[in-house]
DNA sequence: TTGACATAACACCATTTGGTTTTATATAAT
DNA sequence: ATTATATAAAACCAAATGGTGTTATGTCAA
């Protein structure tokens, strides 16, 4: 974890504590301690998913006096949007495929 | 990896190679020795793969004479697309108050 | 300037992950 | 029946992951 270099998006959304902390930072921006407060884990494991987070170019935490706050940056998600299409793609084939099937009776 | 118990869709998808499975098999159903001559990897490894994207009900396998076909079930992946929804919905208000800049001029 | 607070930076550790090689089992073909 | 093929199962290993605790470092407030 502390060693790794090259964080991509579906590797920073793989773990649970970092969907929710993403799921945390879509309300309010949020300092490091605030963020910690709503897990049952230490302030130090929380900055590390949070640097995982932001090499992710997920969030991204600006200074602020001896806080840092934390704030949603969304954008690298497309990537995952555009994966998925080509998923949905075939659903929607599917679900062509059942309707021409009910037509047809 | 070979004990793990419970993968989820996340974890499924966090792996470049998995990814790459499933975007094979979204063209064709194919054996382990198919799918492994796409890779410049063991067929053992491939097979581990093939068992947690099997875990995470992305594919299932079945056999047929000494092979076994795997077959796409992108179903799960629906998680992941209600996942996202959320965020997608965050990206549509940002695009919006920036049109409302542009009129404002 | 001292003390409290918020984060950063380390060193450390157990478990998981992603691969290997080896061995076994089942099926197909000759 | 024998041999080749396809997968399964197991033991093994290095590196990454997800945590911990401890020790700086910087900032605010009295």
């Amino acid at each position: 974890m502390s060693t790794a270099q090259n964080y991509d998006v579906f590797q920073a959304i793989a773990d649970p504590t970092r969907r929710e902390v993403l799921h945390l930072l879509l309300d309010n921006n949020l300092s490091i301690a605030e963020i910690t407060s709503h897990f049952d884990m230490s302030r130090t494991a929380i900055a590390k998913h949070l640097h995982v987070l932001e090499k992710a170019n997920l969030v991204n935490g600006t200074r602020s006096g001896r806080e840092k706050i934390y704030r949603l940056h969304p954008e690298p998600l497309t990537e995952l949007r555009d994966w998925l299409s080509y998923y949905e793609r075939f659903w929607n084939n599917k679900l062509l495929k059942l309707k021409f099937v009910v037509e047809n009776e």
